[in-house]
DNA sequence: GTTAGCAGTCGGGGCTTTAGAGTGCTAACG
DNA sequence: CGTTAGCACTCTAAAGCCCCGACTGCTAAC
């Protein structure tokens, strides 16, 4: 175990290692951690940290830096996850000013994100796994092709160009998907593929194209997050040099990043902070990522996170990473109806 | 001027410098290039091609490197802009794999022309500046929430979500989006507001948030391309230490890369160089840009660009830029029902 | 015009030196 | 017994230096 004592220094250390980038001396801690002791005392507590696998030491003659052993003891110290008020004020103010529309909410809480965190931002579209049909519009192009519009529940609109096997004309495909409509309507695919009805080829086929864009919705978990603040991410000076920064890009443009900082399991609540080694990927593994979950449960669900050095400013990043998350969430409650969805803060 | 051997051997040595990045010695040059000249001879023709500004010298006693102006006659001197065709074969068997969507074809472009350069690949989703109503679906969500889904000329797919003044229900809306779509269809963002007739008013809030989609979608020129291929340019020696990499990042992230990568005027054919100072913005004057426009002139048009070092293959870029903004203006064509789009090649 | 030969230049790698930052230890202190 | 001052010791990073070798420029001969 370890006193309380040397707790705050362990902490006041991540603190200003998080800021310096630089090991920290005995010295600093005693001139501005206010403790009343000196710094051959504080010494003592260092060297002890460092038995205890708390501290590591570049060298013998040099001042110590935080394990991730240290960093998790400085992160679970962190209790308070509140934004403070003006901050919420002026980042909610953002989200009102733009579109009314998923993809802007999500793009600017990456934007958002990778600037107060100064680090990479990933942030998912909303999925859900059962989607509801809401509508759907079939348009004419040329000769046999037509585009097919589907509307879920939730605002989510996708859209994909099919050939039928016979020519179309706009009159007859409306004809089609209004029938298909009364059909379907608030249905998942998995019950409009198991529906026992007398479909004409035409219908039959319309299904299946319907079918299959809701299936390609329902299962594009990981895919293609929003991502922004690569540029922040070369700034710091443990990337500028290194191979890392251009590792996880190479993970990002193989669409494997969500994957990758995802852990295994990873309860539905509250903010969490995976820790250098703590990752399971090696790619990875000098990289913290402060992660969320956000959406309506059972309904639409995404993720939200940072990553960036295990030199992370946590006591922001957290904040952060948990208030955009609450906002998204009742956004994204509004598109489904549950307009009062229980406020976090 | 410069003769026909003096440019013989400037164009070794750039296709030289571009495989070694690292100064070319005469010693090189006479070994490979299998022109019956010493090495003595090659000098005498280098210090003249220095004196042109043709070669930059990194210090007195070093081979030299090829200057813009190098790099420019290099790249004038290729005219075979046709890839081989095997390449085209493979490219174009994989665009018949992936889903018929425009936004697929586009990020399929990008990671392909990004692997292939081994650089960023920058290509914008083709835009049209008078795009025509196809169709109007609008469709009810809670009380006075509604989501205008709005099919364009050319299979695009624009929804957004408005509120009407009043609660809306979804057999009205149905009839208001009939009625709406009889008057509109095939119209021009202009001619649908400069249309005189009268209208409910919710027939008019209906028209205002067409019109606002419609204008949306026709002045979105230069707005977030498909970007592909950062740990390429990372990988790359000059940028492997330097700010440049960085900087781009962040011209990308404020959305700008487009508008500085084209410049200022650009005829609509054939592919473009633009090497290193002869870029308008300073934070790319060490870059160089192969770019070119494609799509169906007057319809719907995008650009497709491969930034990175000047020192970059010019010999496999160019073709490579050529051939798939080729591919892409076919598939585009194809959506606005020109299926024989002049083929080039 | 071309070439061999050679002196001359310059950068970079490797080595040493030095300065300074910060510790570990010891002995004294309350 | 915990705390502290003092000091010797350690180690890094920067600076200085030298030397090697890669290439050239020049000259004189072909």
């Amino acid at each position: 175990m370890i006193t309380a004592r040397s707790s705050l220094i362990l902490n006041y250390i991540v603190g200003e290692y998080i800021t310096r980038a630089a090991p920290v001396p005995s010295q600093i801690i005693a001139d501005n951690a206010e403790m009343g002791i000196s710094p051959a005392t504080i010494r003592n507590e260092m060297a002890l940290l460092e038995k205890e696998g708390y501290l590591i030491r570049p060298h013998t003659s040099a001042g110590c830096i935080p394990s991730d052993k240290g960093y998790r003891h400085y992160v679970e110290a962190i209790e308070d996850v509140r934004l403070p008020r003006d901050e919420q004020r002026l980042i909610s103010h953002t989200f009102h000013q733009v579109e009314k529309e998923v993809e802007a909410w999500v793009s600017l809480t990456a934007t958002i994100l990778a600037r107060l965190a100064q680090n990479v931002a990933v942030v998912s579209l909303p999925t859900s796994t059962d989607s509801k049909l809401k509508h759907l519009e079939l348009i004419a192009l040329q000769d046999s092709r037509a585009l097919v519009v589907v509307v879920l529940e939730g605002a989510v609109v996708k859209e994909k160009l099919f050939t039928f096997s016979e020519a179309v004309n706009q009159p007859s495909l409306t004809v089609l998907s209004t029938r298909l409509n009364s059909l379907y309507n608030g249905l998942t695919s998995g019950q409009i593929a198991a529906k026992q009805i007398e479909l004409s080829p035409l219908e039959k086929q319309a299904t299946d194209y319907l079918v299959t864009i809701m299936q390609a919705e329902d299962s594009k978990e990981y895919q293609e997050p929003y991502l922004e603040g690569w540029h922040f991410m070369l700034n710091q000076p443990e990337f500028a040099r290194s191979e890392t920064a251009r590792v996880l890009m190479e993970l990002v443009e193989r669409r494997g990043l969500l994957k990758v900082i995802v852990p295994g399991k990873l309860s539905q609540q509250g903010v969490h902070v995976i820790i250098g080694k703590e990752n399971q990927d090696e790619a990875i593994q000098n990289c913290s990522v402060v992660i969320c979950h956000y959406g309506v449960p059972d309904q639409a669900n995404g993720t939200i996170a940072v990553v960036g050095p295990t030199r992370m400013p946590y006591s922001r990043t957290i904040p952060t990473v948990y208030y955009l998350s609450s906002v998204l969430s009742q956004l994204v409650a509004g598109l489904y109806g549950h307009d009062i969805y229980p406020k976090t803060n």
